[in-house]
DNA sequence: TTTTAAATTTGTAACGATTACAATTCAATA
DNA sequence: TATTGAATTGTAATCGTTACAAATTTAAAA
């Protein structure tokens, strides 16, 4: 797991120090698209030295590299994923769980963005999951 | 138009305030998802006492109402739409501006959500617009 | 009209996530 | 081992948003 992390890493141009690694780990394994917070209060455990500018700066990098994506569903509220493929998340707005779910296609009338060039698509959608109905 | 909008706020069981038609007169007019800072730079010249308070209590109270939504793209830049319908928005990664296209449908497999409750479907496409290609 | 109470608006301070930046540590190579 | 650049760290600064209390406005009652 950890050569494959490392490997994968660097066939992407990143450097594998060990809070690279583990920082992806956290995400490949955790797919609850965690915060910056949450990420950092569990890794410390493992690095006590870690700092939050470190997953900051990782995250960063990341993004660059394209290995990550962002999840903006709430204004104060940053979330990463290590899931590049276009899917969909769903906020429940009493639990605060994401989850994912599958979209087959996105029908769009292809009236302004034909000459615009799209590099992103996200999509989220906002309710009650099931444990909370 | 100021009469509508006061109709319209009343019919929403929002008390029509100058400050609130203002803004949400401002907000029809500017279809072109403003930020708050936006919003009170603009209408400062117009109401000279305005204060940013009440633009944010005012624009909660609007959401509560569902009278308006909110267009979370980046994390540290909230805008707010008077368009409650479905539609989706585009950012240009050169210019910054914010533009609206029209969906037909978004295909969803039906394996998680189908238990699930939407009360709020969200889509956003980042690029480059037709004048920064 | 005056009084009173409630709602709205306002300004200031506090908050919290993120970023800037400089110092320190680490890793690779000569 | 010494040197150099990259990566990590900690602290301080920034900025959008929120909390809160004071001031103002509005509406209703006396």
């Amino acid at each position: 797991m950890k050569n494959n992390i490392s490997e994968y890493l660097k066939s992407n141009g990143i450097k594998p120090s060990l809070q690279r690694i583990k920082i992806y780990e956290y995400l490949v394994k955790n797919k609850n698209h965690p915060t910056v917070d949450k990420v950092y209060n569990d890794l410390v455990k493992d690095i006590p030295t870690l700092s939050k500018t470190t997953i900051y700066n990782t995250f960063k990098l990341f993004m660059e590299k394209k290995i990550v994506t962002i999840i903006t569903i709430e204004e104060n509220e940053t979330r990463y994923d290590a899931d590049t493929n276009l899917h969909g998340h769903f906020k429940c707005e009493v639990c605060g769980e994401v989850y994912d779910f599958a979209i087959d296609d996105i029908l769009i009338r292809k009236d302004i963005l034909k000459e615009f060039e799209v590099d992103e698509r996200h999509l989220y959608f906002k309710g009650k999951c099931k444990n909370c109905l």
